[in-house]
DNA sequence: TGTACATCAGTGAACGCGCGTTCACTGATGTAC
DNA sequence: TGTACATCAGTGAACGCGCGTTCACTGATGTAC
């Protein structure tokens, strides 16, 4: 074992990639649930059983498309927040992070499906899908964080009986938050995949056209909605 | 034809209903794009050809199931709102309506996934489906209607960039309203069903556990966000 | 540097399975006279 | 009311198909001495 790798090694990488890319582009035309070794195997001019060289089972290449996915969708929004830390405003950066998470849903909608749309009948998700599965809500998470260290955040009171679960929630997500960001950044996070699936998934047939100015007046909202426009 | 109906007419509206009640059942255990007509036709005690009297492919069975799914998730809107029409707040109305949603999806999860999950796929919806589609829309627009007619509405307004699509919007939704509410509208049906397909889907476990409450203090800011809470 | 052995990618056949749909048929229900 | 015919629900066999996974195998790549 080196650091240069041996031919064996570097055409295992190569074929581990050519596999889900195929496994990819076959999610695009039928579903996950209808993903297929063999259809993947006769597409790369393998036999089906050499995939079981690489993966396991159709569930352990599943498992590996969705953190692929996750991953990709956390770096979109990692990305975006980086470009635009501490030189705009916190609102900004929100919209930003919501842009861009959108932006690759619509570019990868299949695997946007794979991981915000239905779960897969049949397949339970393994420990694997959740650290990748967490990182665009931490991301959100951060900047309401940075906002409240710095120039502090407006969230809406909350009635007497959400109070509770809010502090609980408050208490593990994020214990330097006040309760009301916590409950108004976790419906955020659900409501901008709200927003995202219902374009991707076509309700918005015939009911937005413009929808990049749409989106980007509701992400705006939402920044309202968790306090990080400050009210003049 | 007789109003009485004869036996065989009884009999096909019996057997109907007993496919799409065990379509239903399998839909739980395998999701939609594993529904089989053989499995059906076998926990009936049928022989799978005896199908095709009644639906003439599969296609045509999930069609049905979905405009059955989209009729009792729009029933539900529309007697919460029945119920409590003209006797309370305009927002009132709306979290009932929120509610009534949010409780037929958890009742009826497998049903819910198949209008509001992934779209399945090689099904292409047929023009069957869009009426019963539109009906939960239906119902939250008619209580803005309704609230801006009466004591008026005061949904956040508009920048520069969303005012073109926001006059549209409206010209086609609800003339008569202002754009900013059909903007608002909009935006908050979609970031509802957001709200019910994380909580459906499995995204709030670990996250949310007082569920109820959550969701009744997230379905007020909504309707706050549309302008039904008027500035006091 | 050269040889002997171990590792591993990929083959090809087979296992047992389920699927949607078609078709000629039987026999019961409904209808017209 | 009774008979002759038409309608239609359901049968059973067959079509052609695809699937995940296992297994004994070949031959090339890598490793230890």
């Amino acid at each position: 074992m080196s650091t240069v790798q041996g031919a064996r090694a570097r055409a295992r990488i190569e074929v581990t990639a050519a596999i889900k890319d195929e496994a990819r582009k076959q999610l695009a035309a039928d579903g996950a649930t209808k993903l297929s070794l063999r259809a993947v195997a006769r597409e790369l001019g393998m036999v089906s059983s050499a995939l079981y060289r690489y993966f396991p089972s159709r569930d352990d290449l599943l498992t590996a498309l969705i953190v692929d996915a996750y991953d990709a969708v956390g770096d979109a929004a990692e990305q975006a927040l980086a470009q635009r830390r501490r030189t705009t405003s916190p609102a900004t950066r929100w919209t930003a992070v919501c842009h861009a998470v959108r932006a690759w849903a619509l570019a990868h909608p299949h695997e946007y499906v794979l991981i915000y749309g239905t779960p897969v009948p049949g397949y339970t998700a393994t420990e694997a899908t959740i650290g990748p599965a967490s990182r665009v809500g931490l991301v959100l998470l951060s900047i309401v964080r940075d906002a409240h260290q710095s120039k502090g955040i407006a969230p809406p009171p909350l009635a007497a009986p959400v109070r509770a679960e809010a502090g609980r929630m408050a208490t593990d997500l994020a214990p330097d938050l006040p309760p009301a960001a916590a409950v108004a950044l976790v419906a955020a996070w659900s409501q901008l995949f709200g927003l995202i699936s219902f374009e991707a998934f076509g309700q918005f047939h015939r009911v937005v056209e413009d929808r990049e100015a749409f989106f980007t007046h509701a992400a705006g909202e939402l920044a309202r909605a968790v306090g990080l426009v400050l009210p003049a």
